[in-house]
DNA sequence: CACTCCATGAAAACATTTTTCCAAACTTGG
DNA sequence: CCAAGTTTGGAAAAATGTTTTCATGGAGTG
């Protein structure tokens, strides 16, 4: 062979964009539980799949094979590859880039650090900084320092959306007094402060305190100097091999406080998702129109 | 199940002596190349290991089962778990909280996705796109959507302190075209774009493409309408059990290319990042402390 | 040497899978 | 709101896979 035969993998990557819904559907499927999901009978692959048998048949067509056993066959080849080959036997994730490539290296770091995280994580903390986040009684305010600006951003956009009354405290320190003389004992405060810690986080931390308002706290390993002040702290892992930290854990946490605070009140939520969605379609229609 | 199924390889051994001299030329066969020598029909694997498919009808019910069929299946049972054992490792994280927390279900969900994106991210686009981003000879845009405009300021940040030349495109719309007149061939614009794809991003990217910009686009497994006039596209996969999507796997994207772009020009990064550090340190505004 | 036993594969019978075709359901653009 | 174009899955037709039957021939035995 002169050309070394694309993967399957590889294949429906460079198709995906043709694939139609219930194709990715498939698609999908396959790849959550590859190549296992595709070695059986098309029947069989498509039931598993809740699509139809044609649609599995029209859509390895459309990746090149010229039926469904060349498929088959294909996707057999790639496992005996994989076992016999040299490497033993690899690690699922980024299988395919070379060792040591920095990808490998990365992910390495990324598990290891959510896996930390994880691991060093008081849920019984966490269930109480979400009902504090989940309490619409008080006000939120959110605010982050240099880098972690546009994770506060995150949050807003995401609380925004899940709950009445919150504020996004710009990274222009100077303006904090101004929100700072607004807040009342019940608000809570939501910041994050990683390395380098700044000492105006820190200021606002204790004059926010000062006033009765909670603070929960997202902060990395070595823990801000906020932590003192602070209702609820979370430390998250984000040392990778690089000049600058990485804040990949310290977004999962917060991802997970999103999704927490909007279980906590699915109802009241729920409608403000339909009254969103209402806004944006009502926008689209405006652009269709100009 | 009360019993604990055994696997196809402890039945050849537990019936070897059983088989007969064609019957154990096929079991050799399966158990040199397990199990993808068992996995194609029945026609195939008995000519593979030179003999009649006969002998393999019978031998496969002398192991037990009913008929090849059943045989195949339960080779592919085998191969689906041993696939989903990696995975596993994720019991170790939050063995304190409860079975069927919150926190639990989310960790699944973000290894999934975090797996499923970098099994599906191709490292040779990877590479060039990279290559794209450390590129100063053009300038570097940045933007993003209604969610994901907090990555691209991340992304502006990171991209900011390692090269020069770097804007970061509000998210008003309304200001864009201002950014395109200035957009020349040879420039790079990165762009974000997750479901609810927006018209506002594609009309953008359609006009840089037009003037030569060269389009780096990082989007979710659905991939945005963009991908079609993007130079290159990174499909993240973004589901949790959630009404909205998760930005983990996107984000560890993004800072696997701020690495691999600050590698590539380190010699001159690291003058800009001690440049930078001077700067700090005189405006006091952030305490050093490691 | 003749007989029996039984492993073996060719080929027929049977079962299932794969493909093709078509009509219904859905999208999209005017 | 309609019409043209897609997408989708049900069902029949074609192809393939699986099982069974049975004839052959080799190994062991009296």
């Amino acid at each position: 062979m002169s050309k070394p035969a694309p993967s399957v993998r590889e294949l429906i990557r460079e198709h995906y964009s043709a694939l139609t819904q219930s194709e990715r559907k498939f698609a999908n499927s396959l790849l959550e539980n590859y190549p296992a999901a595709g070695l059986a009978s098309i029947t069989i692959v498509a039931a598993n799949a809740d699509v139809s048998t044609p649609t599995v048949a029209r859509m390895v067509q459309k990746l090149g094979f010229k039926g469904y056993p060349q498929f088959h066959q294909a996707l057999l080849k790639e496992l005996e590859a994989q076992v016999s080959g040299p490497t033993k036997r690899r690690e699922n994730w980024a299988a395919e880039a070379p060792e040591g490539h920095l990808l490998n290296r990365f992910a390495q770091a990324v598990t290891d650090n959510l896996g930390q995280t994880f691991s060093n994580l008081d849920y019984e903390q966490f269930d109480l900084a979400v009902q504090q986040l989940a309490n619409t009684e008080g006000r939120l305010f959110v605010v982050g320092g240099r880098i972690t600006r546009a994770l506060a951003d995150y949050a807003f956009t995401h609380f925004q959306a899940i709950r009445q009354r919150v504020t996004h405290m710009t990274s222009s320190s100077a303006t904090w007094p101004h929100y700072v003389l607004d807040m009342e004992a019940g608000d809570t405060l939501l910041m994050f402060d990683v390395r380098r810690y700044e000492t105006n986080l820190q200021r606002l931390a204790e004059l926010a305190a000062e006033r009765g308002v909670k603070i929960i706290l997202i902060t990395d390993q070595w823990a801000s100097p906020i932590t003192s002040v602070a209702q609820h702290t979370f430390n998250c892992w984000v040392e990778i091999p690089s000049a600058w930290d990485s804040n990949i854990s310290t977004m999962m946490l917060l991802e997970a406080m999103i999704a927490a605070t909007q279980e906590e009140g699915w109802d009241e939520t729920r409608e403000r998702y339909e009254r969103l969605d209402e806004l944006f379609d009502m926008t689209r229609l405006f652009r269709k129109f100009s």
